[in-house]
DNA sequence: AAGACTCGCAACCGCCTTCGC
DNA sequence: TGCGAAGGCGGTTGCGAGTCT
């Protein structure tokens, strides 16, 4: 028995998002809550499944989104924040301001994995690459390697210039730390897949003291202080339209100061 | 110059969780 | 308490752009 789609699919349009269908998107949630997604396709005339809908607007239609590449001191949060919650991406995202989900997943997947692997990491389990030998480091005064926050805070700090591009290939016995310096504490890699079990990962989590990454409440989403361009919007593509020569009340008041990143 | 290959990202799919009745 | 609907999430795919040969 198939489960049921989210939607009807029938005459839904599916792939890129045109420009137009943006500005409706973006229109209609400027101009109203966001009650349930499933409706919002039909109140905003589009032909897509709400699904799809809510996918866009939060991997990129939100104004409180950053564009572009994590920075470094983002890309060390996220190791670390992976290293203790596994591929919970939205959990990472959730400390990450300004960042999504998808957007750290793919990053994670594009250019961290490869840089820890280059770095003599597994990306999975945080653990040294093993050589050629599958055994796992037997010795009693070597423990798995731990995760970062909980190996050494300074891990970090102490070089300031860290950049996981530039590492030089490490070797997994250069990384292998005492265990007294290092607990052990459940890694959740087997974890990628495993429900990181709840509580006790997420303790830690809390347990390194990460900064506090809350959004004012302005930010959060009518935050206009810090949002730029719908204009970009306008501008771009094929239509170089103005999308809001009826603009609404919530998106003049955007016009009163220059949104500060751009969408596109 | 052109075809093959690689990479990165946006979007989709389907399972899981939450919520309301 | 159980059920169905809706939303959330993580994995995967497809495609365009860039690079290599």
């Amino acid at each position: 028995m198939g489960r049921q789609p989210c939607c009807d699919k029938v005459g839904l349009k599916k792939g890129p998002w045109t420009t137009e269908e943006d500005k409706k998107l973006i229109n209609f949630i400027l101009n109203n809550d966001q009650c349930c997604w499933r409706a919002v396709p039909k109140l905003a005339g589009l032909l897509r499944c709400g699904k799809s809908c809510r996918l866009r607007w939060t991997n990129y239609l939100r104004p409180d989104l950053k564009r572009g590449l994590l920075s470094e001191s983002e890309e060390k949060l996220v190791i670390d924040l992976h290293s203790q919650l596994g591929n919970r991406w939205s959990k990472i995202a959730a400390s990450l301001p300004g960042r999504t989900d998808n957007e750290i997943k793919n990053h994670w997947n594009t250019h961290i994995k490869k840089k820890l692997r280059k770095m003599g990491i597994d990306p999975l389990t945080h653990k040294p690459l093993l050589p050629e030998d599958p055994q796992p480091p037997q010795s009693p005064q070597l423990c798995r390697f731990p995760v970062f926050a909980e190996a050494d805070p300074a891990f970090y700090s102490n070089s300031p210039g860290f950049c996981t591009d530039e590492v030089p290939l490490v070797e997994p016995h250069e990384i292998l730390v005492p265990c007294a310096a290092a607990p052990a504490a459940p890694c959740s890699s087997s974890s990628s897949t495993s429900s990181v079990s709840s509580s006790n990962s997420l303790v830690k989590a809390e347990e390194i003291q990460l900064p506090s990454m809350e959004f004012p409440d302005s930010l959060y989403f009518w935050g206009a202080d810090d949002f730029i361009g719908w204009d970009s919007i306008s501008t771009q593509g094929e239509g170089k339209i103005d999308p809001f020569n009826q603009r609404s009340s919530a998106s003049a008041v955007l016009d009163q100061e220059p949104w500060k990143f751009e969408l596109f």
